[in-house]
DNA sequence: GGGAGAGACGTTTTT
DNA sequence: CGTCTCTCCC
């Protein structure tokens, strides 16, 4: 299919697709074809002759990789089959291990694992004024990267900044690791000293899906990359909710300045929504005073009204069972599971939702954070996999040893790495000899214990015939905490060569932090609001509208503006969760938006929630409904009781 | 190094 | 209300 077919040269999505302009900025609201445009722009390149490892499609998520490349091979492009999107980390990665940039920087691109932060954090803590104090440390440390603080004039760290930085690296260089948050700002950093380097110029065409959700060191990045490429970046400031991770709805708003002569084109009919549920979030989002220039969504009245509906319970107990009770109908009433979206900002209301769902046999499938590696069975297993198939896999056998031990004997292993610092001996060999009595060094007999036992658990693994005889006595059946990751592997390991020890590991190790996202979708998909920024459904409902969850308060210790930020961040995030509604014009059945939330939770969930109970009466914390829900306007329906 | 008890604080989102 | 973290003491 030509890439202009069905595309009339007035329309926005055309010239989005045709511009051939160096730079070209695409503002485009939910709902208005952005992905379309950007699927058809490629598929000209592609037409024209352009080779696909010249393209770099850059999407926020890996979903949203998988989903362009279908997309391109559903429309039989030329070579789209070799096209694939990327997100900007794991473009990072392959970059940096393919280039000797190890050997320059010092660095091993081995990313910890979340869990494995444990040891780092207890073997830092004690020169650095505690667990809490290294935490925020940590998390200073890689905001500065992902902002490129070191870039800016003037900018200097604290004594007490630098003396943690120091060690930190000291650290990642000795267990030959990175942190996640170090990916991203040390590729920046190779591009930027070398100007030379192929990398700035391998790519002619680069496109960026969701750029408001880039932080300075990724838009850094992009920047870096584009010294001979034409540019197409697409966004919406209106649905930057990554402050988190250091994004800001600034960086869209302000790329034209930097990028002058470019194009600047637009999307703002939402064909997505039902035309009600665009004129709430119309009025919602025009609560953004911070807005430079606010962009109205055009509804278009042949999605149809819709039906919008605002429900209040009485409490946590009966919303659960209200919208579960409302799930169960609409299938009952030939509505397919897969087409109805559960959103929750918090998982208070996602799993006891996700528990009554299944219970009354709805086929559900929750989406909140991974899970495999969320027990210390599974961490444990998994750390004496990777020792397993790697001996000097330093991260892991500093968690092993460290795991039983108080803090993580943290006393202990700086022995060892002291002994190994100034022998040059690694980890492994020098806990061998700890364990043979050929070395002695003070306050190890507790980590030599475990090491004992680990060497005991590796010979009983190397004599197993097989790595799936492996996985079976790591993750045995029947186990709960070793349930999923045990599918996981067992997945993995049919698509391995036999035994290839290395490529197990480094596709199970994908598999965890980079789930794959079923295509067919025959389950009611129940997950934050976060996730769902690119999915649409016929029907969503978003649980848990109150005051204290959506929008949460912001942190303490912020200025007034801040706060103003955190808060249109906050009612960013609903408008992106609403404007998912699909309107279903040709079914019988509207696209359905449901809203709902309750006047009473237990103290207990409140606080472990979050939200601090303003008022309570005999343990329950009274809740009131989110401001938002005012915010909607005029047009909204009035809340019913449910 | 490790255990007992007092005290602080609580969440959510991604690669 | 629970859980994690820190301090004190052996």
């Amino acid at each position: 299919m030509p890439w202009s077919d069905d595309l009339n040269p007035a329309t926005p999505a055309y010239q989005i697709a045709a511009s051939t302009n160096q730079r070209v900025r695409v503002v485009a609201g939910p709902g208005t074809g952005k992905s379309f445009a950007m699927k058809r722009r490629v598929a000209r390149l592609l037409e024209s002759g352009v080779a696909p490892g010249a393209i770099l499609p850059v999407t926020f998520t890996r979903v949203a990789a998988e989903d362009l490349h279908r997309e391109l091979v559903g429309m039989g492009a030329p070579g789209c089959d070799d096209l694939e999107g990327v997100t900007l980390h794991s473009l990072a990665l392959r970059m940096l291990m393919r280039n000797h940039v190890l050997g320059a920087t010092g660095r091993v691109p081995r990313p910890l694992n979340e869990f494995e932060l444990e040891p780092l954090i207890c073997d830092l803590m004690a020169a650095h004024g505690g667990k809490k104090e290294v935490k925020k440390l940590r998390m200073a440390y890689e905001a500065a990267w992902a902002r490129l603080q070191h870039q800016q004039p003037g900018y200097a760290p604290s004594a007490a900044d630098a003396a943690f930085q120091a060690d930190l690296l000291a650290w990642l260089r000795f267990h030959e690791a990175m942190l996640i948050g170090e990916v991203i700002p040390q590729f920046h950093q190779y591009l930027h000293s070398n100007p030379a380097a192929a990398e700035r110029s391998e790519f002619a065409h680069i496109l960026v899906d969701e750029y408001q959700d880039l932080n300075r060191a990724e838009q850094g990045v992009i920047e870096l990359l584009s010294d001979a490429a034409e540019v197409c970046i697409v966004g919406d400031d209106d649905q930057s909710i990554y402050s988190f991770k250091h994004a800001h709805p600034d960086g869209i708003r302000e790329w034209l300045n930097a990028n002058a002569g470019a194009d600047d084109l637009g999307l703002d009919d939402c064909r997505r929504c039902p035309t009600r549920v665009v004129s709430i979030a119309n009025s919602l989002i025009d609560h953004n005073a911070l807005r430079p220039v606010p962009r109205p969504l055009n509804p278009m009245p042949a999605n149809g009204e819709g039906d919008v509906r605002i429900i209040q319970y009485h409490d946590i107990t009966q919303e659960v069972n209200g919208v579960a009770a409302l799930v169960a109908q609409m299938i009952a009433d030939g509505v397919p599971a897969g087409d109805i979206l559960v959103l929750t900002q918090s998982r208070a209301f996602g799993m006891p939702l996700y528990e009554a769902l299944v219970a009354g046999d709805v086929p559900t499938k929750s989406y909140y954070a991974e899970t495999e590696l969320s027990r210390d069975d599974a961490q444990r297993a998994f750390a004496l996999l990777k020792l397993f198939v790697n001996r000097q896999d330093r991260v892991a056998l500093r968690w092993l040893v460290g795991v039983n031990g108080n803090n993580w004997h943290a006393a202990g292993y700086r022995r060892v790495r002291e002994h190994c610092e100034n022998t040059g001996a690694s980890p492994w060999d020098a806990m061998t000899q700890l364990e043979s009595g050929a070395l002695s060094l003070a306050y190890t007999t507790g980590i030599v214990e475990s090491f004992r036992e680990i060497v005991q658990e590796l010979d009983d693994l190397e004599a197993l015939p097989d790595l799936s005889a492996v996985v079976d006595h790591l993750f045995p059946d029947g186990q709960d905490a070793t349930r999923d990751i045990r599918a996981l592997a067992l997945t993995v390991l049919e698509e391995v060569e036999e035994d290839d020890r290395e490529a197990f590991i480094r596709d199970l190790s994908t598999a965890i932090s980079q789930p794959e996202i079923p295509t067919e979708i025959e389950d009611v998909r129940i997950m934050s609001l976060h996730k769902s920024k690119g999915l649409s459904s016929p029907v969503t409902i978003i649980a848990g509208c109150v005051q204290g969850l959506l929008p949460r308060p912001p942190d303490d210790g912020l200025t007034p503006a801040e706060q103003a930020q955190h808060l249109e961040e906050q009612r960013r995030l609903f408008y992106v969760g609403i404007t998912r509604v699909k309107a279903a014009p040709l079914d019988d059945k509207p696209g359905t938006l449901i809203l709902t939330y309750c006047q009473e939770m237990p103290v207990r969930d409140a606080l472990s929630v979050g939200i601090t109970p303003a008022q309570q009466q005999y343990g329950s914390a009274i809740l009131h409904a989110s401001q938002f829900i005012q915010e909607l306007g005029p047009t909204a329906p009035n809340p019913i009781a449910g």
